[in-house]
DNA sequence: TTGTACGCGTTATCAA
DNA sequence: TTGATAACGCGTACAA
């Protein structure tokens, strides 16, 4: 009873005598034996393992992005080392090093910044397969993204359709995809409409609940305020509600208001906020697929793009503009 | 220039001459070299890796906690493994063996059922230190969790105080700490205020969102329906504010309403949800460093046993109990 | 101070 | 069909 045959045996090989193998089944039962995943991964050059790098997994967004990623690897007998970065460049590269030192098979990824070419190159000479989550870099990657033009022209278009005229965006830098895209959807709702855009009002710099509420404060402060605000980051809304409240400001009366990505008590709001959406957790499980399938090498070897489609939930929130705005 | 010498040029050793060391330096600059972490885990016996299986990380507040304890472990050296299980009972043997057979050097677990022996000898089986995550099993874990029987007293408390008589919890199996705590606090309030305490209308049974909104719904339809509801359980909010909303009763005029755990958007709810919260985030840390402690082995033998404390926040969903009700 | 060689637990190859 | 052995990359004890 050699090592090698314990090892057929548990490989479910066939050339094992079928005494011998009982025997081995008996003895593994016996005396608890669990092979070593380590000296698995070390033999086999692969630790089935894949690193999963977001901003912050406490936004619902993301939380269910990442349970729907995990659920994913899992199906396909990987396990997730999860990282939280809080946005920190540092750690950022920290993360992707350790990882890379780990022999993750894979890596699903979301950094702060996209331009960054450090970044871009750190990522490509892991020579870890890698998916970019909501990131649009010029570089080779693949990477998966939600429709964010789409949903903010759809939405941007129904606070123009009952008659909103100065309507401010609050959203990230424009340094990331899903602001760029934003403010590309509210851009042309505007021009479609043939109506004049005022550059003014689309807040970049921020995803933050704090830079909404910065943001949402000042402009409900403005002399000329907007009759509606666009909270254009996952995690904005509760900042621009505070703004709101402490203001005093009537919802929909006198503000008309849209959130991005529908939070669980969104609908329980009064009113109920209406909301751009999308879905997380298919985005999670293409995000995990487009990876599986470049780590087994079934993927072309061209970089894959996909959009998913977002979608523009009309509730109460909205309104049209009373006409002598507070 | 062996590897033994650049071996030691990581390990930061003395014993190297400078020359030699910054050509090692140099080398390993150049051909970007990085160490391989599995057969460092595998010399060592330590892969500096800590699984953590949670129920559910779409409910806000487990979120919260494993992004703390993922901070934690990061900040030691520790990278953290996550699993999903949803409560079901295989997936959480599948990934305690997944996680055992990969070596981690400790585990971070909340299972579905406390009573459960197969899972407790599972779990010593693994010989994985464990810091068991909101259970209170009879075996001697590590073992961490919130004073729900206190926050659940004076959430009860304050309601009796008030006025009501007629008051439901909705909360989980009593398999579960949580939910027996719960229910003690519950009575514990009935009982020191010598009020009589109707057994009936302590519901135990699930602590999901659906669970809430069919038991809502069945309390609310009662023809002596309660002046108030305790929704026990970390994600049932939602469920019991839509039954709520769908019977069109008013809050607080028709019915006082306290959620557990505090929702991010349920202080902009109409009214503003009351709640029993505690801190996750420190709940995350301390588990961490629970298991980190156990796994350095500056720990006792003795398990050790923590409960952090809860607080009873007060807001306008609650309000003394109408004549008539409804 | 530096180099060599062993062993960690597997799998795969080769010989028996 | 089975057993022995090399190799994966590292850290370290020991020899030089």
């Amino acid at each position: 009873m050699a090592v090698g045959t314990v090892s057929r045996v548990l490989g479910g090989y066939e050339n094992v005598a079928p005494g011998i193998r009982e025997k081995v089944r008996k003895t593994i039962e016996q005396v608890g034996f669990v092979p070593n995943a380590i000296a698995q991964s070390m033999r086999l050059g692969a630790t089935r393992t894949i690193g999963l790098i977001v901003y912050d997994i406490t936004v619902p967004a993301l939380a269910a992005f990442v349970k729907s990623v995990q659920r994913e690897c899992q199906d396909a007998g990987y396990v997730v080392l999860l990282a939280n970065t809080g946005g920190d460049r540092s750690v950022e590269f920290g993360m992707l090093k350790t990882f890379a030192q780990r022999q993750t098979d894979g890596l699903i990824v979301t950094f702060g910044s996209e331009g960054d070419p450090d970044l871009s190159a750190a990522l490509t000479e892991t020579g870890i397969p890698i998916v970019l989550f909501e990131r649009d870099t010029p570089a080779e990657f693949d990477r998966i993204l939600a429709d964010h033009e789409g949903g903010m022209y759809a939405a941007t278009r129904h606070l123009l359709d009952i008659g909103h005229r100065r309507i401010a965006l609050i959203t990230g830098s424009p340094q990331i995809a899903a602001a760029r895209s934003r403010l590309a959807g509210f851009r042309n709702a505007y021009s479609r409409a043939k109506l004049p855009f005022d550059e003014a009002i689309a807040l970049s710099g921020g995803f933050s609940a704090a830079y909404g509420y910065e943001q949402a404060k000042l402009l409900l402060r403005d002399p000329n305020p907007p009759s509606a605000i666009l909270a254009g980051g996952l995690s904005m809304l509760p900042g621009v509600l505070r703004a709101i409240d402490e203001r005093g400001v009537r919802v929909p009366e006198q503000l008309s208001l849209i959130g991005i990505a529908d939070a669980p008590l969104a609908e329980f709001l009064r009113p109920p906020i209406a909301a751009i959406r999308w879905d997380f957790v298919e985005l999670g499980r293409l995000a995990a697929q487009l990876l599986l399938t470049r780590i087994d090498g079934s993927a072309d070897a061209a970089a894959r793009r996909l959009v998913l489609p977002t979608e523009f939930i009309s509730r109460e929130s909205c309104a049209p503009p009373q006409r002598r705005a507070r």
